[in-house]
RNA sequence: GGCCCCGUAGUUCAACGGAUAGAAUAGAAGUUUCCUAAACUUUAGAUACAGGUUCGAUUCCUGUCGGGGCUACCA
C-alpha cells in the first residue's frame, strides 16, 4: 500500500537526516489538496525542532533526500511547511490494472448490531426510518471489511402501550381487523392506540371538571385502569388476554414486515421483551449483594452515579418489579452469552437515549463484565421536516408507508415531467419509480453525520441533480450504457501508458475507497461512504467532459478509459449497496 | 437548576489540529466532439460572539448567546 510504503520511506529519511532520537514521532501524510500539485502531503513542522531550521528549508531538504532515495517519487514541492510529493505514475496506472476488488481479512470476532426496535402499538414513522437506515448500512460496511455482523431488533411487544390499543380494539373494535378492514396490520393496530388516547383524554377531562386534580384524575379514569388491570392479567398470563394480544401483535408484525421489505432492511434475529423483560432482576439482586447497588427500606433498588458525574438510578421498584434499565442490562448479558465471540455490541437509538446507555454501560461495568468496553452506542439527531418538527400530539408524524409512498410518487412525477423512461414497459418504470424513491431518501438521509440533527426534504433529495440519490444512480447508469456501447476488448493495460490529470485524479479517488470503508465502518458512519460516492461522480462527469472515451482513437488509451469506466461505475455500485441503495444500469 | 449534543454561504450538507473553509442547491453568465443536457464550465456568497492552548483552531479548553435533548418507582 501507498501510505505503508511513504511512511518507511520518510522514516528512513528523517532518521537519516537528524538521527534516531526523531523515530518516535508518528509520520502522517494527508492528501495533498487539489489547489497543489502532489498527491500526498507531509507536513513538517513536527520535525522542525529536530532539524533546527525553517519549515520550508526542512521540507526543502527531506524531499531532496527522498527523490534521491526511491523510484515511486518522481518529484515534489513545498509550500510553506507542506511538502507534496508526487507519486509516479507507474503506481496508479499498475494499482488499477491490477485491481482486484477490496480485500479485507475476516475477522474472528462478531459485532452485534441492534437496530428499529419498535413499540407495537403503532406503526413506524420518519424516525425509525432514520434508524433502521443507519443500522442496516452500518451493518453491511462492517460486513464489507471482514466482520462478522448478526443484525437484531428488541420488539417491544409488552407493556401497558399494548394493553391501550387491546382495550380500545375490544371496546371500540372488536371484529375488525386487518383482513376485514382491509387496513395494514399496524396502522389499524395504531388507529386503536390512538382512540384510546381520545376517550382517555375526554375521560380525564370530565373528571377534571367534575373537580378532581389533574394527576389524580389522569391516574383515575376508567379505561386507564382497565387498561392497567390488562396488564396484569397480562402478566398473570391470563389467556383471554394472551390471545388478544398474541393475534393484534401478529397484525403489527404483519405490517411491519411490508415496511422492512420496502426499506430493504432485514434482520438475522428477533429478541422479544415479553420473553427477556424479567431477566435483568437476577443480576441486579446480586449487584445488590455485591454491594454495587443499595436498598432502600421499602424494598426499591438502587445505582448509585453520584460520583462519576450522573445521578442515582432506580433499578427495582418498592412492588418488585424491573424498570427498562434493568432490562436493558438483562438483554446485554443475555447477547454477550448467545453470541460468545461477540465483541461489539452496537445499539442504534436515538440521541434522546444517550443518557440512559451512558448510565447502562457504567452499570454493566460496574457489574465486571469485561465486555462492556464493547457496548456502543450509536446515537443518532432527530429528523426534522421543512414544516417543522414532528409531534406526535399534533400529529405531525410522518408516517414511514406514506413517506415511501409519496417518494415513489414523486419519482414518477419528475420522471415523467422530464420525458425520460420512454421505451421502458410499464412494470419495468414501476419498479425504477421505486428505486429512484427509495434510493433519494436512503441518499438523502444516510449523507448527514448520523449525531446531527437533520432536516429531511422530500422534494429536495429527488432532485436528479446535485448531491441526490438519483443523481449518484443516474450517473452509474450513464457508465453503463456507455460501456455497453463499446466494443468489448480484452482490456490489457499498459502500464507506461500517458494518462491527463482528469485520469490520474480519478484513479487516487478510486484507490481512496478502502480508507473511507475503513473510516465509516471505524466510526459507524455511513456518510463518509455517501459523499465519497458523490464524489467519484463529479470526478467521473469532469473526466467525460474533459476526454474522450468511446471515440478516442488510441487503443490502448481507450481501453485505459473504459477500464476506468467500469472501475468507476463498480465502485459506485459497491457503496450504494452498502447503504442499501440499488444503482440501475438503465434509467 | 444540573448534564449531554448542535451553531459553517439565503438553504441543505463537508472539512484525522494543517495550506486560499469545500460541495450542492437557489442567483448571474456560458458550453450540444463519445454515454442519456437528469451533463459540463465560469461567477458571487459563510465558521454565532469573546478569550485561551500552539508554528497553525471550524475542529481542543473556558465563558456568553442561540437551537435541541435528557433530568419519572414510563418504556
Amino acid at each position: 500500500m501507498l501510505e505503508e510504503e511513504l511512511t518507511d520511506l520518510v522514516k528512513t529519511t528523517l532518521t537519516a537526516l537528524y538521527g534516531e532520537r526523531i523515530s518516535d514521532i508518528p509520520i502522517n501524510f494527508q492528501h495533498t489538496r487539489k489547489e497543489f500539485e502532489g498527491d500526498r502531503t507531509l507536513v513538517v513542522f513536527p520535525y522542525l525542532k529536530f532539524s533546527g531550521k525553517s519549515p520550508e528549508i526542512t521540507a526543502e531538504e527531506i524531499g531532496k533526500e527522498l527523490l534521491g532515495s526511491s523510484e515511486l517519487i518522481v518529484d515534489y514541492n513545498v509550500v510553506k511547511g507542506f511538502l507534496n510529493l508526487i507519486v509516479d505514475n507507474v503506481f496508479w496506472v499498475n494499482w488499477l490494472r491490477n485491481f482486484k476488488g477490496l480485500e479485507f481479512e475476516a475477522e474472528k470476532g462478531t459485532y452485534m448490531v441492534e437496530y428499529s426496535s419498535p413499540n407495537t402499538n403503532k406503526p413506524l414513522h420518519l424516525g425509525h426510518v432514520r434508524n433502521n437506515l443507519l443500522g442496516y448500512s452500518v451493518s453491511r460496511i462492517l460486513e464489507a471489511t471482514g466482520k462478522k455482523v448478526v443484525k437484531v431488533q428488541v420488539i417491544n411487544d409488552r407493556g401497558i402501550h399494548i394493553c391501550k390499543s387491546m382495550l380500545a380494539w375490544e371496546t371500540f373494535g372488536k371484529g375488525v381487523s386487518p383482513q376485514s378492514s382491509g387496513k395494514k396490520g399496524d396502522h389499524l393496530v395504531g388507529e386503536f392506540y390512538v382512540k384510546f388516547d381520545q376517550v382517555y383524554k375526554e375521560e380525564v377531562k370530565a373528571l377534571v371538571d367534575s373537580g378532581m386534580e389533574q394527576k389524580q384524575a389522569e391516574s383515575n379514569a376508567p379505561i386507564m385502569k382497565s387498561a392497567k388491570d390488562m396488564l396484569l392479567k397480562w402478566e398473570e398470563k391470563d389467556q383471554k388476554v394472551r390471545g388478544t394480544w398474541k393475534m393484534m401483535n401478529d397484525w403489527v408484525y404483519e405490517g411491519f414486515n411490508k415496511t422492512y421489505e420496502r426499506l430493504g432492511v432485514q434482520f438475522d434475529r428477533l429478541y422479544y421483551e415479553s420473553e427477556t423483560y424479567l431477566v435483568g432482576k437476577d443480576e441486579v439482586i446480586r449487584g445488590l449483594g455485591k454491594g454495587i447497588f443499595e436498598s432502600e427500606n421499602d424494598g426499591s433498588v438502587w445505582v448509585d452515579l453520584t460520583e462519576d458525574g450522573l445521578d442515582r438510578k432506580i433499578l427495582i421498584r418498592s412492588d418488585g418489579t424491573s424498570v427498562y434499565m434493568t432490562q436493558d442490562i438483562g438483554t446485554a448479558i443475555l447477547r454477550f452469552k448467545d453470541y460468545p465471540d461477540l465483541e461489539q455490541l452496537v445499539y442504534t437509538v436515538g440521541n434522546e437515549q444517550n443518557y440512559h446507555f451512558k448510565v447502562l454501560f457504567l452499570i454493566l461495568k460496574k457489574l465486571g463484565f469485561s465486555w462492556a468496553e464493547g457496548c456502543v452506542h450509536l446515537s443518532y439527531g432527530m429528523v426534522e421536516l421543512p414544516s417543522g418538527k414532528m409531534k406526535s400530539r399534533e400529529g405531525t408524524v410522518v408516517d414511514a408507508d406514506d413517506l415511501m409512498d409519496e417518494m415513489v410518487e414523486t419519482a414518477r412525477l419528475k420522471s415523467e415531467e422530464l420525458g425520460k423512461l420512454e421505451g421502458f414497459s410499464e412494470s419495468e418504470k414501476e419498479a425504477l419509480y421505486h428505486v429512484i424513491g427509495m434510493g433519494a431518501l436512503k441518499y438523502f438521509i444516510l449523507k448527514v453525520d448520523p449525531k446531527k440533527q437533520m432536516t429531511f426534504n422530500p422534494e429536495e433529495s429527488i432532485d436528479f441533480a446535485g448531491n441526490t440519490g438519483p443523481f449518484v444512480q443516474y450517473t452509474h447508469a450513464r457508465i453503463k450504457t456507455l460501456l455497453a456501447k463499446s466494443e468489448s476488448t480484452s482490456l490489457q493495460l499498459d502500464s507506461t501508458i500517458d494518462i491527463e490529470a482528469v485520469e490520474r485524479n480519478l484513479i487516487k479517488e478510486l484507490y481512496r475507497y478502502k480508507e473511507v470503508l475503513e473510516l465509516s465502518a471505524r466510526e459507524f458512519n455511513p456518510a463518509y461512504l455517501a459523499n465519497y460516492a458523490y464524489d467519484l461522480v463529479k470526478l467521473y462527469n469532469q473526466f467525460y467532459q474533459t476526454v474522450p472515451v468511446l471515440k478516442e482513437e488510441n487503443t490502448a488509451k481507450r481501453n485505459f478509459r473504459l477500464l476506468l469506466s467500469t472501475r468507476v461505475a463498480e465502485r459506485i455500485a459497491n457503496a450504494m449497496s452498502l447503504l442499501g441503495i440499488a444503482v440501475p444500469d438503465k434509467m
